[in-house]
DNA sequence: GATTTTATGTCAGTCTTGTTGACTTTCCAA
DNA sequence: TTGGAAAGTCAACAAGACTGACATAAAATC
């Protein structure tokens, strides 16, 4: 490996490191909301369901489905869960009466709120390490790594047109 | 959320869409392993001792345990699978009679290749179309974001003195 | 030498979260 | 109006995590 090495920051040693760094760094991502939902008796995909409801109030199970990437039977088993728990509210469609919207209670509110607190505060802390140009870099490489449909679900969410 | 954002970088804004980039692009880091893996009849708990028995021949079960962060019984399961199926050697130590070191065998590198090569190529692709100053950036948030712990084995990885 | 600790492996059982298959309800279009 | 497609639900299963209990062997210690 790395002989030749056209550019220096593209050598099979860089890349190696950055998978590992995606790694342990994503250990670390998912930790400090892991703790959190343990308690209530969630699980990482309860928190995915609370994040994009939370983000897009009023969506349906569908639209749910294709940004989680999960099977709808894998998602309802999830949201069953919320809506009994009283965190999720499911409100038959107006115009398709078929479809679904999502909304989170209060009670969902709140512990959307405890989740991503614990989640932005670790975020922080590593902004702050790193330094603002390092800030861009991460989201350009993340940005680039993803699947372009996944890429689509991530720029259809609101607030990032610019920044 | 944001209404005095000290500095610009660090509004609830500019966080959250750094969580949501972490999701989706561990989606994308993941998917052409995953494809791999499934022909095989693996998952990504098989990918991950073969990567980090890959990186560290003759590791024994415990270091690799800490690394992997799981417990025992679910290592077990995983190696027992690819010790039978030949992808990995287990031997009894000299020196320490109780512990097994774990190797590679020549089928075992030759599926370690193929999922490496696959995530390099994507993190190259990543990495390519964000450039040098972007990827710099990138692992130092990265970095930033891992657990203590875990950023101590990130570090005892070989080959990280420079670059 | 006896005891304790450590490293590893195994069995059994549970939980989360993914899967497929079968089904109902609803909508829409031929 | 009827037949297909779409949205959602229920049931059953599999992978891979977990815990707890236990076995074995070897090293370390008293």
């Amino acid at each position: 490996m790395m002989s030749g090495e056209g550019r220096l920051f593209l050598t099979d040693e860089q890349l190696r490191k950055g998978i590992e760094a995606m790694f342990f760094a994503y250990r670390g991502f998912t930790a400090d909301p892991d703790r959190i939902l343990e308690e209530k008796g969630y699980g990482r995909a309860h928190h995915r369901a609370i994040h994009f409801i939370h983000r897009c109030p009023g969506t349906t199970v569908t639209n749910l489905l294709s940004i989680l990437g999960v099977t709808k039977q894998s998602l309802n088993r999830v949201l069953r869960a919320l809506i009994e728990d009283g965190l999720v509210e499911s409100r038959i469609g107006t115009t398709d009466r078929r479809q679904r919207h999502l909304y989170l209670t209060e009670a969902g509110r709140e512990l959307e709120r405890q989740l991503s607190d614990a989640q932005r505060n670790r975020m922080r802390a590593a902004y702050r390490a790193a330094g603002p140009e390092a800030v861009a870099g991460f989201r350009q490489v993340l940005e680039a790594m993803m699947d372009p449909q996944l890429r689509r679900h991530y720029n259809a969410m609101e607030g990032n047109r610019d920044e």
